[in-house]
DNA sequence: ACCTGAACACCGTTCAAGT
DNA sequence: ACCTGAACACCGTTCAAGT
């Protein structure tokens, strides 16, 4: 990893490369174009090079999207307020504030792999971790509960918002969505009773409260084991 | 769609082409050397053909993929007994089907898209809700409900999966695990609290525990709406 | 140390031509 | 109707050469 910070510290050129500057830039080019839209070619034009200028800031195409998912993820956790009352709404908060920065930059939702590769998915595992820890659960489970919540986040805020990815950035998700609703209701209702029976929840749904309401589910189900059956 | 079944009906020649054979064909590239690694030309060859043939039959790489994911899915869906006992072990079953068939096609994990495109996928969500139904849950909640779970069962399944697609169909898991318990001990515990004091469970952790456990906190949170609080 | 840009290998897709 | 295979456009990546 090259020293440089900001533009140009020591001196160079004013428009010096560095990691940043053509993360950012890739950042762009992923939200108007989608992973598939960014290009070596295009990105070094934008950045005034050629595409060999970019290997030496960056091994690999793979690499760099990896990069621009991890800052994205980063902003989001920059982003939730770091403590709060109870564990639960800090659990909330967290999980909401990676769904809303992933539905800004939705080429990156694939790419947030739970406990792995990304600098910034083991922060936010472990801010989930110590949250898990606040609420009173038996030690030998904050491993599992922890990372089921990570993954829940990560992974439903993926299917979500992925739809929108593959159609291309063209489409608009209302306009995804109408069109789903339609090929619902030409379903046979013998072979699909229950979405038959629901295409108008799916007209009126709203993915933010969608996710919020799997996730209320998870918690919900997590009080039960923490303190099992308070008095009514 | 051409309308040919199984292997040459008509009188063609014996090595006849049909969707269902490239399909095949192609689920057996992908389980072998990835996404990437499938290539019309390499699928060509290995069905004796050149890669123009193929076009005939599939609109383009997109939808051949989609429907090997399709496949795979619906072998699922079959895989998964039908008819059971309670509606909540009904849909752990399914729910594990799922996972299971994802687990052994780790590529088309991240194809799946919860309410959308695959047509095994609407009958995956058809399936779930019906069963929803059965909960005694109130109306109007079936919809959001059955979708947080057919979001969890496909998303989480992504996020578990996804990672072994990423190093490729070389590494295995155990191999993946490890390196990545190595990587969280040398984390620095003022940073990872949480991750530094809990290698010893990501090591000896179990992918299908892990989707369970999530699940039944799921789950468990469904029976604390749809009956709240029965005595004790 | 860092950038340039031509070149290589490869891929998805098309299409005129065949049977 | 269905297949063939050459050709096109494009992309990730490399690398000898520059500053």
């Amino acid at each position: 990893m090259p020293r440089t910070r900001g533009r140009a510290p020591t001196g160079g050129r004013a428009d010096a490369l560095s990691r940043e500057i053509i993360v950012d830039a890739a950042i762009a080019l992923l939200d108007e174009l989608g992973e598939r839209g960014l290009t070596f070619r295009l990105l070094a034009k934008q950045l005034n090079t050629g595409p060999g200028a970019l290997y030496w800031h960056v091994t690999n195409k793979d690499e760099l999207v990896a990069l621009a998912a991890d800052q994205v993820l980063g902003d989001a956790l920059a982003a939730a307020p770091h403590s709060e009352e109870g564990a639960g709404t800090a659990l909330r908060a967290l999980a909401i504030a990676v769904f809303d920065a992933l539905d800004r930059h939705p080429w990156a939702a694939s790419h947030v792999d739970a406990p792995a590769t990304l600098a910034n998915a083991l922060r936010l595992l472990d801010r989930i971790g110590t949250l898990v820890e606040r609420t009173g659960l038996p030690a030998e489970r904050h491993f599992e509960v922890a990372t089921a919540i990570s993954y829940y986040i990560t992974g439903v805020s993926a299917q979500i918002i992925a739809p929108c990815t593959t159609v291309g950035a063209s489409t608009s998700r209302d306009a995804f969505l109408a069109q789903t609703a339609e090929r619902w209701e030409e379903l046979d209702p013998a072979d699909y009773p229950f979405l038959t029976r629901t295409t108008a929840d799916l007209r009126s749904h709203n993915d933010r409260d969608q996710f919020t309401t799997g996730l209320d589910l998870l918690l919900d189900g997590l009080n039960t084991i923490a303190d099992p059956r308070p008095p009514a």
